[in-house]
DNA sequence: GACCGCCGTCAAGATCCGATCAAGACGAAC
DNA sequence: GTTCGTCTTGATCGGATCTTGACGGCGGTC
């Protein structure tokens, strides 16, 4: 069965959404505001997601934003705004596609199955919660857990260890890891990693840290028990 | 380097998109009718395609359908006309995106970005191993293994070693391989070579130090059990 | 047989790199 | 403006790695 979730704080254009999906035989969960759209997507994700960007609650981007920090799923972002700023801004924070309104339905049903269709062919593994051994990382509520003990990590802290935790078993480079954690511009600044490695490894206790490996002249990587 | 590939039969039109792609650093290839686009399709598939429905030659959406036969390429479509069917008609048949004409060239690029983007992250899990023999060498991992037991290199071991099984029994000069791990200024240290030659054989173990041998005067080669 | 060039091995000093601790800088929240 | 947590930077220690030199073996040449 394929999900969609409809998120729109106005219930007519809601209805109309979630009728016209429906009749196309689709599953549709709906949401009035972000903070309910987040809360869903937290816990169940759906096979693709419609989105007003015009929420009272929240701006859309950020939820994108939000969403593109655990979850790939396709966002289709809905606008009563014709702002080219907004658009690039959309695409670029995570959104698939952008549809002006008024739209009409056969237009966004095909935009619909073209984000389907992608999907489809992709992964079908969507689980917002990394795992790599005894660690657990759930990417929606920014926690951390080793041996069902929960962990507080720095901002920083959160963005190595979860970098190290998508690729389990394979070495990221001090280039790669700075990259991703500092962005562009600080590739000679291993000693960041040397610092944050140690206080990653001393919040995970003594067993944790002998997951953090480094790899002397190349950077570091994360041990998978299950590849021993 | 991101290749492009633009397809429009209009001179203005494909001189603007050209600039604009790559002004942001992507190598574009064009062609101005179905027929070349096609052609180039089958020989080298770029990593986006943008492509003008209205061709002289051909309907744009026979493309799609053709190229979506072996190809899964995003492709981005401009047209001209804003007929609902249409856009519906050319999504159905394998089009990524569909912009109207006129459009602003920030947000297209935006969705060459949002469909390159996806084409990254689907080509995550390939393993590129090194094989020569009961010798592997996982890239990605770093990892050095001989008859399943795994082999502990440094550096500059792992490099040297590296090198020669990139080229399964061919000889590789002591010049090249000190360029290669040591970078260039090493030419005359030969030395070096015969240690860590030395180190990696004992390594190895027994058997397999016997795939590394030396080519007296020119430099060192890996053999290669499959030529045998 | 002695010499010579090249290779292989071993070991010791020098050097580099990673780990850790701690202090200062910065920024957000109140 | 102060306070707190986080990030950055510096100093130091220990250990692995690299470099360098010495020595012996092997095969050719004279």
């Amino acid at each position: 069965m394929t999900t969609i979730l409809v998120v729109d704080d106005e219930p007519a254009i809601l209805r109309t959404l979630k009728a016209g999906l429906i009749a196309r035989g689709y599953e549709v969960t709906t949401a009035a505001t972000g903070r309910a759209a987040l809360n869903i997507l937290t816990s169940q994700i759906p096979d693709a997601v419609v989105l007003d960007l015009g929420l009272g609650d929240m701006d859309g981007v950020d939820i994108c934003r939000a969403v593109r920090s655990w979850s790939e799923v396709p966002i289709i972002v809905l606008s009563a705004e014709d702002s080219e700023h907004r658009k690039v801004v959309a695409l670029d924070e995570g959104a698939d596609d952008y549809i002006t309104k008024p739209f009409s339905m056969p237009e966004l049903l095909a935009r619909v199955r073209v984000a389907l269709r992608r999907r489809g062919s992709a992964t079908t593994d969507d689980d917002p919660v990394l795992r790599c051994g005894q660690l657990e990382i759930d990417l929606p509520h920014h926690a951390v857990a080793f041996a069902g003990a929960p962990v507080e990590l720095t901002p920083k802290e959160f963005a190595m260890l979860t970098a190290l935790t998508r690729h389990p078993g394979r070495v990221l480079t001090h280039r790669t890891l700075l990259h991703e954690v500092w962005g562009p511009g600080y590739d000679t600044e291993t000693h960041y990693l040397r610092v944050y490695a140690s206080q990653i490894r001393k919040k995970l206790g003594p067993v944790g840290a002998q997951m953090l490996v480094s790899e002397p002249g190349i950077g570091y990587r994360l041990i998978d028990p299950s590849e021993e």
